[in-house]
DNA sequence: AATTAATCGAGACGGTACGTCGGGTCTTATG
DNA sequence: CATAAGACCCGACGTACCGTCTCGATTAATT
């Protein structure tokens, strides 16, 4: 996911100095730090910088401008959201959206929507960045749903894509309602929302 | 909507010169033109100022500041989008997912989804704006269901606040996702999303 | 010899806001001071801004860039070095050589003749400054030369640039001398030198 | 006059990989000629490393800054501007005047004489090099009176720095005004000024 | 009619962050 | 070991924009 370099693996060492091999990480380690502590106006490359103990060119070595590193750094933390697999649709999509609320609660997770609202309104500019972190997290509802129908839990002629968008939008708009009052979701909460979001798609509202 | 006054129908006369009628709108305009044509990082008071042909100070006289102006010019365009009756719940829900999506189609509406996303990520300064916004909508198909209790059509202790949540983000999220291959909706898959959205919320997947 | 406006009286006034009166001269003596402390490598465009108590935009508004800034600010105090007429040549050309090496022995005079061997150095950027600095004091001793023709002192056929050239080049090159062991002349030690420079350039090595 | 090393000829072979025997005068070279294309802000190592073909690191092996480079490039060519004898005083100084001329009249003597200005400017670090270059230059003179006067063309008593100033300041204004029109003297120019300068000093303009 | 006061376009102002560039150091793989 | 390559930290550069301010010029409502 990473823009600064391919992951082929190559082996192939340059003639320099190498990139020294921590600063990678610690640079998006105090990007999301910066983020969640200031929000995005007040989130500065000389802020970066100087809490990952490296100078800016070090930075914009690796990046190409501020939205590139957000950008990087927020899908670093959303890789393994849909990676579960509980035996049952219901658990899965459970399991899914108590991930997503988690996920959004936290300022990291806040910032990759800010920076995909951004994408999309530029897609000329970052639209690879977009398609990975939203379609691959409907997908995974996809995969849930495949195996569903596998074990007969679901008509195989339904779509599955819908329901991952309900339940991803449902939690954007839970997560923006919810942190108005200055407050988050506490993990109760978010098992009980789960819970409610998942029966409402798979059951419907008028059973 | 508008933060520089209420609007309270005041007669009264001021005593200096009055401000120039149309300034108003054709700065909200102008406002919306350029976040359409170079996005949120583009998005600059001079231009604005520029485009209307008015100066920075006129700007500044009404809106506090950036996101205020943003704000404004964006909200302005969102107040009607729940207002149908169509007899049935599922006509009501249809028109509504329909006019959402048309809404976050054009700059002007995406503008305002951003706008909800900064403050969410800062409540304690635009907090009261995305109450408005996101609130209210949600609120419209509360309403819509109690019409349909009413009519019978639903089971009285169904919660709809979870509906409305999922329409509402489902339409997001398929916004987010179309906008990213530099094309938009057309009218025709507008209705048949919608109509699938619906029917998934009304319905459920295991049906 | 100020780079931002012309000497032409215009009583034309802009449409905006008048520039603040104050900050030309503010800025000016803030680079000087600034210059005089920590030399050239040391003297910063944020160092002199933050001095004059202004802000970075403003000082660009007036110079177009550093060298800019040290060239008009060094020029400024140059204006009035050989402004003297004390009724015989030698007692002109002494004084003007006593007011070249108090010029250059403080650090305001000094950057400019720094200025001056960058501009001669680069013509085509600079070239104007540095006749403004350079000829005109050669200029000067013209002047003198003429009133002592005039008064019969000096015959009418001799050439007086080279004079100029030697008094103003033998004070550079003294004081280059003089600032190597880390101090500077004294008033009288000038005095002195100032009339075995001029005795010499009127009297010849042979007599 | 290398900076990095002693002259003594030392025969002993270090162990390790010897160093590349072009380097230190391409390096040389290419400083020279940076100098000459682009001044001193333009002048930097990067580009010189680049020209000369070889890394930052040899360079900086070799001198231990900018300064160190340009100033060892600089005085290697100014070494015998004065080793002159023609029988007469007034034949010394005339070569001698010529020989300056020539020497300010390239880039690189150029570039010796804005190395000499900073230095002046910081004696506690450059001090040591202004010596070198500004008071030999300085010293010919002092020899070539001692000769006159030995020979009896010149009065014992009469102080020769005075006319070494005079004669090595002349050379450098002239420069400096010449070099203000984009053009350089011809051999012609400068043997009809040289004269000019020394009949000046020795004879004095009220002859 | 004269006065008063709010607004207008214009643009200078003090700040702050941007992304770039250069200096001088450090760390590799290669001779 | 020395070298060549180039990444590293630092800090200044000149630009752009924010939100404020100060002008002269309008434009009513009030004297």
């Amino acid at each position: 996911m990473s823009t600064s370099q391919g992951s082929t693996g190559e082996p192939r060492r340059s003639r320099g100095r190498p990139r020294t091999p921590g600063a990678e990480q610690r640079i998006i380690d105090a990007a999301l730090e910066e983020y969640g502590e200031h929000g995005w106006s007040g989130f500065t490359m000389d802020g970066v910088a100087r809490r990952a103990g490296v100078g800016k060119s070090t930075v914009y070595l690796r990046w190409q401008d501020k939205d590139a590193l957000l950008t990087d750094a927020v899908s670093a933390s959303s890789d393994t959201l849909g990676n579960v697999d509980t035996g049952s649709l219901r658990g899965d999509l459970r399991a899914l959206a108590v991930n997503l609320f988690r996920h959004y609660r936290d300022p990291a997770g806040w910032a990759g929507l800010r920076v995909v609202i951004d994408a999309a309104g530029a897609p000329e500019q970052l639209g690879g960045f977009t398609q990975a972190v939203t379609e691959v997290q409907v997908d995974w509802v996809v995969q849930m749903a495949e195996r569903a129908v596998a074990r007969g839990e679901l008509a195989a002629d339904y779509p599955p894509v819908e329901m991952g968008q309900c339940i991803y939008g449902s939690v954007i708009v839970q997560t923006l309602t919810r942190r108005l009052d200055g407050r988050t979701l506490t993990d109760e909460e978010i098992e009980t929302r789960a819970s409610a979001l998942v029966d409402l798609v798979l059951d419907g509202a008028t059973t």
